[in-house]
Order: C-alpha cells, then sequence, then structure tokens
RNA sequence: GCCACUGUGGCUCAAUGGUAGAGCAAUCGCUUCGUAAGCGAUGGGUUAUGGGUUCGAUUCCCAUCAGUGGCUCCA
C-alpha cells in the first residue's frame, strides 16, 4: 500500500475539494433567493463527496438542483480565490447576524465548547471565515487553493433530503442537498458506475428477479412473505446453523408468540420498550401481548425448577419469530422489518464459567458468519454508562472485561463506544456493510444485569448458597430476515452451492433429447442434487441466457453429443466450460463442493 | 414519525385534459437449434385507493395507502 492510500482523508486533496464543492453550491443555492430568505447550517465533506443543509422558504426541486450545477460550473470557472480570516466571536456574529444557524454554531464554539456537529472539543477553537467570489461561510478548511482547482465535469449533484437541524427531531426540518465530487471525470464515472452496480446487487432488487421473497400492501408493511427459493435458502442457512448449535452444546426451547401482560410487566418491557409493542388483544378479558423479544420465556424456562450449579451453564435457543413496530419512515426491504425470526439465546452461568463462555460464543459467532463467506464485519464493544446502568458495577466491569478479552483474543479490530451500552448490560456488536454502504447490526452479544434481578433468577451453588447467574444474551445471524437481506447482496444472488435454490439446470437442446436430459436429473435428484430441465422450446441460447440472470451453479448441456456418450457438457455461471462429464462423476463433484460449502 | 420524490398490465418503462402503448414475461403455433434473447399470433390494465375541479381526469388539486432517498430512531 502506497503512503499515498494511507494518507488521512481529512488531510486529503479530495477532502479539500469536496469542502469547496460544498461552499460553491451553498453560495450558487443562496443566489437563488433574497437576501434574509435562505439560511445556511452546515455543509461538510462525506464520504465519496459532501452535502449543505439549508432552510430556504420552499422546497427545492430536481429542476433545481440542475440549476444549481449549473451555476456551479460558473463560479468554478471564475477561479476564485478561497480565502481565510481568523475573527473574534463578536465579529463573527456581527458578520451572521442574519444567520440564526451560524450564530448558534459560534456560540457553541465560543461558549460551549461543541463543533459545528454538536460534539465536545477539548479547547476553544480558532473562529474562521473562509471566502470566495461573494461568499463566506464560518468554516475551520481547509479548502482549495481558488475554485478553478476543482474539475467542473468530476462533480455532480445527487438528490435532496430532509434532515433535522442538528441531528435532533425536535428541531427544524432543514434541506439537504447531496452532492459527489472527485479530481476527474473519470473518477467521477467510475463512482457513478460503482452506484449503478451496487443497484444490481440489492437484495429488493434480486429478491424480485430471483423470486425469494415479497412484501405485499394487504398483508402490511414490514412483513415479509417468503416465496419458494428464497424460503429453500433460508431453510439451508438455517439447518446449517442449527446443525451448529446443537454440536455447540446449545439446547433448543419453543415458545409462544403471544404472552400475557404481567409478564411484560414484571420483565420491564411494558415500562421500558412498550413504544415498540403493539396493541394488546384480549382474551377472556386478560392482556396478551406480541413478543418483541424472547428472554421473558427462556427465562421462566429457566425458572422452571430449582437449578444446580452442576446445571450450568445452560444455553437455551430458540429461531424465536418477535413483533416490533417500527416507525414507517425506517422499514427497508429485509433489512428492517416489522416481524422478524431471531436466531436467539439465553446463556445462563456461574462467574467462574463466564469468561470462557463469552469466548466460546464469540467464537461460535464467527465460525457462523464465515460459514457464509462472510469475513469483514466492523465489531463494536459498547460500555457502560455511569449515568444509566442497573446492577452490580463490580458485575459490570467484569463483564466488560471479559467481552474486550474475547475480541483482543480473536484479533478483531473493533471500535469502542464509552458509555453506550443499554442500561442493563455491555454488549459487543457486529455490523456488515451492504451493496449501498450502509452498515447493518447482525450479530449480538450482551449481558442483561435487569432480568435477573426482575425475576429473581437464581441457582443454588456448591455450598448450598442462592447464586444469581450470568445471564447473557446473544442473536449471531442477528434476524434471519436481515442476515437474508445481507447475504444475497454478499453473494450478488449467486449463492455458493450448497445454498442455491437451484443447483443444476438440464438444458436439451432440441426436444430429442429431453428424455435423456429428464434421466440426468432424475439421477442427480436421487443423489439429492437440486436440479431443474429446461424443456422449453426455446432455443438452447435462450435457455442458457435464463440460467445465467437466475444464477443457476452449473448448466448441463444436453445433445446428440452427450446422449450418444453418456455425458453432459456443464457449463458453469462464472461462464467457464467443462469437458464433458459422466453424470456419477459430476455429481461426485458437486457433492463435495456442497460438503464444503462452497 | 419528519422532509422530498414516486405509484400506468407479472416485470421494465412510454403517452395524453377527450377512458392507454412498447419490450420482456405468459399462452398457442411454427422452428429442433451446440454455450447470454429464433419467428409469428393471442390474451392481459376501472392508469394504487377515496374524494374534488371540469362538459370530460389516468393527466390538475386534496386526502389515504404503498414504495424510494435521506433525517431521527434502532434491546
Amino acid at each position: 500500500m502506497s503512503s499515498q492510500q494511507q494518507e488521512k482523508y481529512e488531510e486529503s486533496e479530495l477532502y479539500r475539494i469536496r469542502h469547496s464543492a460544498a461552499h460553491i453550491m451553498a453560495q450558487a443555492v443562496m443566489e437563488m433567493f433574497e437576501p434574509g430568505e435562505a439560511q445556511i447550517a452546515i455543509g461538510p465533506p462525506i464520504e465519496d463527496g459532501f452535502y449543505y443543509d439549508f432552510d430556504l422558504p420552499r422546497p427545492l426541486t430536481p429542476e433545481d438542483l440542475v440549476a444549481i450545477e449549473k451555476r456551479m460550473r460558473q463560479i468554478i470557472a471564475g477561479q476564485h480565490k478561497f480565502e481565510k480570516k481568523a475573527v473574534s466571536a463578536e465579529e463573527a456574529k456581527a458578520m451572521f447576524a442574519d444567520q440564526p444557524y451560524k450564530i448558534e454554531l459560534i456560540e457553541g464554539l465560543e461558549t460551549g465548547g461543541v463543533d459545528e456537529y454538536g460534539e465536545p472539543l477539548d479547547e476553544k477553537p480558532e473562529i474562521s471565515f473562509y471566502s470566495h467570489d461573494a461568499f463566506t461561510d464560518l468554516c475551520r478548511g481547509p479548502h482549495v487553493e481558488h475554485t478553478g482547482k476543482i474539475n467542473p465535469s468530476a462533480i455532480k449533484l445527487l438528490h435532496i433530503a430532509g434532515a433535522y437541524w442538528r441531528g435532533d427531531e425536535k428541531r427544524p426540518m432543514l434541506q439537504r442537498i447531496y452532492g459527489t465530487a472527485w479530481k476527474n471525470k473519470d473518477e467521477l464515472e467510475a463512482h457513478l458506475g460503482r452506484l449503478e452496480e451496487a443497484k444490481k446487487r440489492d437484495h429488493r432488487r434480486l429478491g424480485k428477479e430471483l423470486d425469494l421473497f415479497s412484501v405485499s400492501p394487504d398483508v402490511g408493511s414490514g412483513l415479509i412473505l417468503w416465496h419458494p427459493k428464497g424460503a429453500l435458502v433460508r431453510h439451508l442457512a438455517e439447518e446449517f446453523c442449527k446443525d451448529e448449535h446443537l454440536a455447540n452444546g446449545y439446547d433448543f426451547v419453543y415458545s409462544p408468540h403471544i404472552g400475557r401482560g404481567q409478564l411484560w410487566e414484571k420483565s420491564g418491557h411494558l415500562k421500558w420498550y412498550q413504544e415498540n409493542m403493539y396493541s394488546p388483544l384480549d382474551i377472556e378479558g386478560n392482556e396478551y401481548y406480541l413478543k418483541p423479544m424472547n428472554c421473558p420465556f427462556h427465562i421462566e424456562i429457566f425458572k422452571s425448577r430449582v437449578r444446580s450449579y452442576r446445571d450450568l451453564p445452560m444455553r437455551f435457543a430458540e429461531w424465536g419469530t418477535v413483533y416490533r413496530y417500527e416507525r414507517s419512515g425506517v422499514l427497508h426491504g429485509l433489512m428492517r422489518v416489522r416481524g422478524f425470526t431471531q436466531d436467539d439465546a439465553h446463556l445462563f452461568c456461574r462467574e467462574d464459567q463466564m469468561p470462557e463462555e463469552i469466548d466460546r460464543v464469540l467464537d461460535f459467532c464467527l465460525h457462523l458468519l464465515r460459514g457464509f463467506g462472510m469475513n469483514e464485519f466492523k465489531a463494536y464493544l459498547s460500555t457502560r454508562d455511569p449515568q444509566k446502568s442497573a446492577g452490580d458495577t463490580q458485575r459490570w466491569d467484569d463483564a466488560t472485561e471479559a467481552l474486550r478479552a474475547a475480541l483482543d483474543r480473536v484479533g478483531l479490530d473493533y471500535e469502542v463506544d464509552e458509555g453506550g451500552a443499554a442500561f442493563y448490560g455491555p454488549k459487543i456488536d457486529l455490523k456488515m456493510i451492504d451493496a449501498l454502504g450502509r452498515e447493518w447490526q447482525l450479530s449480538t452479544i450482551q449481558f442483561d444485569f435487569n432480568l435477573p434481578e426482575r425475576f429473581e433468577l437464581i441457582y443454588i451453588g456448591e455450598d448450598g448458597e442462592r447464586r444469581q447467574p450470568y445471564m447473557i444474551h446473544r442473536a449471531l445471524l442477528g434476524s434471519m430476515e436481515r442476515f437474508m437481506g445481507v447475504l444475497i447482496e454478499h453473494y450478488g444472488g449467486a449463492f455458493p452451492l450448497w445454498l442455491a435454490p437451484v443447483q443444476a439446470i438440464v438444458i436439451p437442446i432440441a426436444d430429442r433429447h429431453i428424455p435423456y436430459a429428464e434421466e440426468v436429473a432424475a439421477r442427480m435428484e436421487a443423489a439429492g442434487l437440486r436440479v431443474e430441465v429446461d424443456a422449453r422450446g426455446d432455443r438452447m441460447n435462450a435457455k442458457i441466457r435464463d440460467a445465467q440472470n437466475q444464477k443457476i451453479p452449473f448448466m448441463l448441456v444436453v445433445g446428440d453429443h452427450e446422449v450418444e456418450n453418456n455425458v453432459v457438457a456443464p457449463r458453469l455461471r462464472s461462464e467457464e466450460r467443462l469437458d464433458a462429464l459422466r453424470v456419477e462423476d459430476l455429481i461426485g463433484r458437486m457433492q463435495k463442493d456442497i460438503e464444503d460449502r462452497m
């Protein structure tokens, strides 16, 4: 890796280009309105581009975007110098007297010790302006030397979105324009090409094209219908995981979809989580709630008899389907839904078992994800917030230490979210990146110091004393819905052989080859493979095209030559063509790949 | 939930203030073909839903529902 690539983004030329492009865009937008009509908020560079937030007298339209972009190019052509000027807070406020958002930012810098994003600053920063042409912004820089340093054919405004001032939903909704800027036209086009490619991997699109799942407005938003092929992939994924759970010391349990109000009262969900729960059902005068989590049920199983220290650790696992109210605007394909199935488990263990239990579960988690070819995830450790934490501080510290040690031992890079834990315990989260670059949390391993207290969980120790077990809540794939969404995008719909809903399709060249094709398929099916025959009257070329688009791993062409020699001519979806093979040899090869989960 | 945009046959999309058209898919027929689309015919839409404006709405307006991009949220 060259030093160029290791350069910090904040210090790079691209960063200055994008930051400057944001200022130029702000100038273009301000010029569209009378003085005093439009307010500017903040406009930083971001990954691959920049944005700027405005408070404007009317909504922007896509046509405005075109006009703004055009004006930006004119400003660029003017080669206006970016000039910095350090000022006092008083001067700054006088300068931005008609810009309330800027005044708030200046006051934050001056007194509150927070930067433009509301992040705390160590020391009082210098207040400075950057000016170019007729536009001046409160800004710490850096910028390019002059506007002409920006390549006018390497910028593009992408879309308009709403954004709350300072990210606070109680404050005004501003209009944000997102743009992208690069060093030259080729880089811009490469970036736009990557966005196009990413769209092709979008699980919502592939879900339709490969006939995996759908949602129906009549069923409801955020409620997934799994079609046969999608259900098969999910089944295979679950089967693998369930077998691994059994092999790794888990016991499966089942619990119902609803539970009485008093259960959720006791667990605290009605107090802390009610806004995510659906209204209760009335059953003979009793209130029942759809479960948003499985924990209380697993706890009841633990509590169903007296547990001895000899019984621990206990690991109750369940593919538990939960329902949570999510605000309509956050729903997203399979990634964010209202009904989903967690690969949930609750671990109950003794104090002396706890560190090993954490090691085991993290290893197991990585084992499962890697079983699906996933090796790149972001890990987060969330620690105690002293302001809001339930349970014993010593236990918190021990638990956090165990999590940290486990992460260090497996050598995962992780980010520590100080004080980011929920009130009931520290946790590790693993997140994956989707096709569009968004992060989605899959795995979570979290301690719970609250529920054991509320449900008075105990086991009898070696000394005959009643002790409280450690309780660890964990979901490794997270939810099957989200996991499938990530999995589809990870493979771009081209599932490995062991997961492919159709593993091979036999393509007869002419109708007279159909009986042989059927025979080949039957022999393969007898060996446990998932095979179809394309007996349509279309030409072979059309059948191959369809099979390619369906991303079927093996296409087996059979014509006169194959019938005569009792072989098949395999084509892989990589477009590689194999030499003609006897069916038995092909079966052997495929079975080996399946066993190796290729 | 908030801001903006979108909603036309299964899919992708076109068109218009005078009740809609293409390609793919489907069905049928012809073709029987050697590694990414053979040819032809046929059927299929009360233009998301409910109101309003208008002589007339799918087109304009409002509401609702759903989706998309963001923001907020995300035990």
